[in-house]
DNA sequence: TACTCTCATGTGAGCGCTCATATTGAGGCA
DNA sequence: TGCCTCAATATGAGCGCTCACATGAGAGTA
């Protein structure tokens, strides 16, 4: 055997038509059981793999879907994108991830153009914002596109965690502990997700009768530790603070200890993602844990159903729970000094 | 335009031979200008593109490059990727990436299964130990291969960051403030990096006519936790710990807290990798600093060079750097009890 | 026995490109 | 003027597969 077997040496080793072996490569119905196993047999003493590229080529269907990713180095998105990967590959489709700056034009661009080339037959995108996506409709004309953590919208189908309840569930704990000095550090404006655990602080604090003051951050560390500047620069200081990510809080922290208040007697902090670290820093972190890997699952399946039998455009939408650690405590009964 | 266009539809709109619109393709010479702009012209009028899967059938290169990732949420593995993606689109290139499971023979069975059936013209490894490797040269018959992080082989191209120095800086940085109980908590054993670093905190304690005393770990931050328990659990406490990564040290950092040893007081670290949290845990962490983006950038590289002409074995090592900060000091005068 | 009808399998074309080779036409030289 | 050469371009085959359609062998009906 010294090149590679196509199907026609398997055709012929099996005493068969090539036809029939594209049949049993593609599981047809209408094969005798006995046909079947013998064309399997010649493939497997041939070691014959299907040639990608010929069955692309007739096909125009390479197996393949983009996955394009902002801040790929973020916790959520790459674990996201592990879980994506294994349910891929038990599709027998393979994830092409194209991790872009999402400040830069160019860099979607050039991530579009790359899936472009590849002829992927669908896309996901993780946490991108509207102008991306419609970048990427307008070049990649009439292909599949997921979003997830995007906004909704019936034009895509959309994955998404319940950003809101989460935003609720973090909120509400430091009201159920007594706070009512809550201030949010928020995530990029331009956001989906920062935009709904935005909106979920700010709408449990009026329910409860409370004034939301919101603090501008990104998702990353620097940012949590210049807010919390800024924030310990006023004059009177909240007793809570819910960040709009993990890694925030961390920074926040950070300037907390840095000034000497102490975390969670003077000012408890409530962040969101569940990072492996959360449980780590000092103190460990109360958080809201969503759960990333269905969220990827749910985003690849979503992709595949659709690209095997049209659509069904309902969106997804999966529930986080909170988790509480230390970073949290009951408002100190001769706290408050207003 | 129905339908996409293809190297015909061009020739005829050029009035030249489809052979002709390869040629500039593919940027043959002998080539009269003049023609080559011409065709230039129907195909940006047609917006033609080649397509892929027919050139990969008939050249059987796919212009893809497999990159295989054990632990592909760590912080080093990520980064390179995302130098590496850059640099291959640049070339021409896609990466694949497909993240494994150390532990699991399957997970790399799987992955390397993937690869195979994408007919991937080359694989980066990062940081896999050498079974994997051994199992890649074995299924992926004559394909080039380029590892990161992995034993040096004169059968294989290495790229490798400078983990000995790296330790030797961290450990030499550590006696020069005057410490002498020195311990390590090391990576899993069967990594090479984690060897190396090992190694290099070994040769520097010993040539300075100190004791070695290595702990064992993985890299994860439960780990540097649970090394941190062994350790302060013995009698004599150590003045200062170097951890084979960062992520060890903010585990090893909780434990100390926990048990009101102050850092850099009572104990020293450093840890390796310096990651972004680094710079915010607290106290903030001296750490090694590996060029990650080089790294990355330097194996996908070689592995186009190779591809292009043949090889060109020699390997490559990178200079890592010591940043200091908060979590080491020199040893106390009085602290010396023995 | 002759007939349709179905199931199982075979045949040939063609996807879009590159490779090897053929053809052309213009210039150089005797 | 005729012949050779070489640069520039054209022609045809074939990569490995799937698609649409053709064929054949039994089963069922009259």
């Amino acid at each position: 055997m010294s090149k590679k077997a196509n199907i026609y040496d398997v055709a012929k080793l099996a005493g068969v038509s090539h036809q029939t072996v594209s049949r049993v490569l593609n599981n047809h119905s209408s094969l005798k059981p006995a046909t079947r196993e013998k064309v399997e047999m010649a493939i497997a003493e041939l070691s014959y793999r299907p040639n990608q590229a010929a069955r692309q080529l007739v096909t125009s269907k390479s197996r393949m879907i983009g996955v394009l990713i902002a801040e790929s180095e973020l916790f959520g998105p790459s674990s996201m994108l592990n879980a994506m990967q294994d349910v891929a590959r038990k599709e027998g489709y393979a994830l092409i991830s194209i991790s872009v700056v999402a400040k830069s034009r160019d860099s979607w661009r050039e991530g579009i153009e790359q899936l472009r080339n590849l002829d992927v037959d669908g896309v996901i995108t993780i946490a991108l914002h509207k102008d991306i996506v419609n970048e990427i409709e307008r070049y990649l004309l009439g292909i599949t596109i997921v979003l997830i953590g995007s906004e909704p919208s019936q034009k895509f189908n959309v994955v998404n965690m319940d950003n809101l309840m989460g935003a609720i569930l973090a909120t509400q704990h430091l009201i159920d502990l007594g706070h009512t000095e809550i201030v949010h550090v928020a995530g990029p404006e331009n956001a989906y997700e920062a935009q709904m655990r935005r909106a979920g602080y700010e709408q449990t604090m009026k329910s409860a009768g409370l004034v939301p003051k919101v603090f501008a951050g990104t998702w990353s560390i620097e940012s949590g530790y210049l807010a919390g500047k800024v924030i310990t620069a006023q004059k009177k200081l909240p007793t809570a603070i819910f960040t709009a990510n993990d890694h925030s809080a961390v920074g926040l922290i950070k300037v907390l200890h840095e000034q000497g208040i102490s975390v969670p007697e003077k000012i408890s902090i409530v962040g969101y993602d569940n990072i492996p670290e959360s449980d780590f820093v000092i103190p460990s972190l109360t958080t809201i844990k969503p759960n990333f890997d269905a969220l990827g699952n749910a985003a690849v399946e979503k992709m595949i159903m659709q690209l095997r039998q049209g659509n069904s455009k309902e969106a997804v939408m999966l529930k986080p729970e909170l988790v509480v650690r230390n970073s949290t405590a009951a408002v100190q009964s001769g706290k408050r000094k207003k």
